[in-house]
DNA sequence: GCAAAAGTGTTCATTGTACACCCATGC
DNA sequence: GCATGGGTGTACAATGAACACTTTTGC
């Protein structure tokens, strides 16, 4: 296991991040596979160094493992329960990888940190998956995107975290306008209905929905894009602002 | 100051309630006055068990404060800023009280405590006000219902706390159909309009405010409730479930 | 019967949905 | 011109707001 100046961060909260992002008609959330033996999958997760907002820990973290910066951040629900299974997975993990040294291993500073008792913030972030390259620490074995409807059993309660995530995604998405944070700087309106018939699970009718959009009053249309396509070339748009 | 035992809590989180009730056309805050010299307003707090759950925490403090059990509660943000003005508060407050012996009061571990960096949870609660009788602790010199127009000012970044408590709770009141809580288990419809109209500041038509409400599905009919004035008798409803 | 307040029905306006129509693009 | 897909207009349905009307209650 390796070593984590534990000084610095406060030793009770946590960070854990749902990145989405869109391609291909698919909702997508960036999972880590652990760098140990045994199928150990989390989501980004990180601490809080002790002088440090907790705004700017979650923005951190994204920026180490996405390189983005000025990423769509949301909070959207602590996590408190007292067991969150962090010791059992951790124990698991253990008798997988450390056979040997096990007892050594329990009385570890390491091992007392990591299985202290964590209360963990969740974000979530949109991010334009095209711009993002997963960035692994030393714990990732691989970092990789994973359609919603498809995601592996996780660690700890990372499905229920997930879960969450995606279920406020959902109810903010017609509240806070948020869904274009998911696509490149300018995208046209097919993009746009792509993504919310992804999130929705659901059809729009293409002239309906574009009213609706433009209705919110938070996007500009700019120049024609011309694929070379042999139809009328959309608009592009852009948030306003 | 007084003595409190750290030991057991968690000390780098706390919890923050804005406590909600209702009377007389007014939404009504439960603010303590601490029992010090000096004016200092404060939102009921407290603190989390090493081996509680959040919400259990959160419950608890509650009903500390209110005598409630089974509360309608809802967390709503996390205020994570580094510096939360608790260092500044602490120093007046012991400018105030304790001017002879400050340095004392400097190096004390209750000093150290209170000025450590904390995160808190914050959670609302809406309560029917006539069932609480507000229950004051040690630091506590009074605790009261406050309008929430006219809120002193607070300690820390309280007033803050309070402002996205209100704000999130009217987003929440047409989604979570949560305003019957302020009432007692039976009400009018009168009753509860009443209450939507000093929340969004604004009057209903009383025909389409019924239908509205009715609509929602959440309310059962009961028997109707004389009262002794010479008009029709309303009918009392009842949350269902 | 009468005044006060509760409950229901009816009309009109606003918004949302379905779909027809027209327009631009490249071959 | 023609096939393809983007953009706009229009008719109809569903929902919401304003208000008239009816019912109940105690004196």
């Amino acid at each position: 296991m390796e070593s984590l100046n534990h000084q610095n961060y406060m030793n009770e909260v946590g960070i854990d991040c749902v990145i989405f992002g869109y391609e291909k008609r698919q909702l997508k959330v960036l999972i880590s596979k652990l760098n140990f033996t045994g199928d150990f999958y989390a989501l980004p997760s990180g601490f809080i160094f002790r002088e440090e907002d907790v705004e700017v820990a979650a923005k951190r973290i994204l920026f180490e493992r996405t390189g983005l910066e000025d990423v769509y951040l949301e909070e959207f629900n602590v996590f408190g329960k007292a067991d969150r299974k962090r010791k059992e997975f951790l124990d698991r993990l253990i008798q997988l990888n450390y056979a040997d040294s096990e007892t050594d291993m329990l009385n570890s500073p390491n091992y007392k940190w990591f299985t202290n008792r964590f209360i963990s913030i969740g974000y979530y972030a949109l991010v334009n998956i095209k711009e993002v390259s997963p960035r692994i620490t030393k714990i990732d074995a691989s970092m990789d995107w994973y359609d919603i409807r498809q995601i592996p059993e996780l660690i700890m309660d990372y499905n229920e975290v997930l879960e969450k995530a995606h279920k406020r995604l959902k109810a903010d998405i017609d509240v806070k306008f948020n869904a274009f944070n998911l696509l490149p700087e300018k995208f046209t309106m097919k993009e746009v209905q792509g993504i919310y018939e992804t999130i929705f699970e659901k059809k729009f009718v293409r002239t309906n929905f574009q009213r609706k959009i433009l209705n919110m009053d938070v996007l500009e249309r700019l120049e024609k894009k011309y694929t070379g396509a042999k139809n009328k070339a959309p608009y592009l748009y852009r948030i306003k602002g």
